[in-house]
DNA sequence: GTCTATAGAGGGATAGAC
DNA sequence: GTCTATCCCTCTATAGAC
């Protein structure tokens, strides 16, 4: 290991900065990222970020919108598949989502904590109020619980399989489990959320 | 209005600091914050901040471990207690805590995030694995229910109770429901999540 | 495209007068 | 305790050589 860099060599330049970006963009923050430590987790010099990316910025934007997809891009087909029931719809999301987020844990916390800080960056690219709250799941939600605004339901779903991830700091900070035993229960909870969720719509 | 400050004229200087700096962090996170937002913020001249605090980082110590210990410190005592039911104690919580968070909002994310960025900062602070893995309550959840890892089901109903904060900032971006269509949910909320938690223990 | 050098602004912290 | 002035370092961004 004679680099500071740990990027694939064999990437573009552009692509080593978008590699190392993502990485300490997600560790850090916005605010507490400095471009030198993007520059130097690539391995490449510190001018050509604003070479190919003109700022700091812009290099967030790029990462952030590919994050904000990541995170939300795969619920609007599943929830607005006609074809699928409302179980088998549950059954995806929570699989993906356990999937997803066992390759990326600190995916949510980020995305949350950065449009939180920063909501005007956010605006505009994703319209959750069109592609959930009218999607086709939540009026099979509402057909098969009448009682309940299809929001709550929503909410406690996605709770189920967001919260443990936001929360997993915590539990690592304080040693309370280890990342082994964590992801287990991840593993786990894709059917325990699955069950549960029939449970409360009765 | 002929001062920048918002604070309370009657408070001595450390605590107008403190309260500005509760304002400012909890608003911007310890990166992005200056210590002349927190100055200005208070209506104080900067150079006193570190004559009180000595610096911006041991304010931040401070105004962090009120927070942590907002945000955790009732569930102990309430789970520990061996006189009141388990269901009592559901509902104990999740009135506390839908009460807590609509009047601070922004405490989970924050706490949250700042933990996430600097876990060393935290480790002593709360000593989860004792308080809350250890607790009566969690032995009162396997005695109910004795299919689960007793941790599966706290994640979940702190979840119900916590996530919707959570993801507050992303409704409020998108304008998908208005600050009170939201706290009318989580008014709801503190019943529903009593009578899913019943439901889930069977 | 890639480098070195540096401009230029910002921000934490302190010296020293009052 | 409170103020002004300022130090000094860090950070983003660019100029200009190669």
């Amino acid at each position: 290991m004679e680099k500071d860099s740990k990027v694939d060599d064999k990437l573009s330049t552009e692509e080593k900065f978008k590699e190392a970006a993502r990485k300490v963009f997600m560790k850090k923050g916005y605010a507490a990222t400095k471009t030198r430590d993007i520059a130097q987790e690539a391995g490449l010099n510190l001018a050509l970020l604003n070479y190919y990316f003109r700022s700091k910025e812009k290099l967030f934007e790029i990462i952030m919108l590919e994050k904000v997809q990541q995170l939300f891009a795969f619920i609007s087909p599943v929830f607005n598949n006609p074809a699928t029931s409302l179980n088998e719809k549950i059954d995806l999301i929570a699989n993906h989502y356990i999937n997803l987020l066992l390759k990326n844990p600190d995916l949510p916390l980020f995305v949350l904590s950065e449009i939180r800080n920063h909501p005007e960056r956010f605006g505009k690219s994703v319209r959750l109020n069109t592609f959930i709250m009218k999607s086709y799941f939540v009026k099979q939600l509402a057909e098969k619980n009448k009682d309940v605004n299809p929001a709550q339901l929503f909410l406690t779903f996605l709770g189920m399989l967001v919260f443990p991830f936001i929360v997993k700091p915590v539990f690592m900070a304080t040693d309370t489990v280890d990342e082994k035993v964590f992801d287990e229960l991840m593993e786990e909870r894709k059917v325990l959320t699955s069950k549960w969720m029939k449970m409360i719509l009765k």
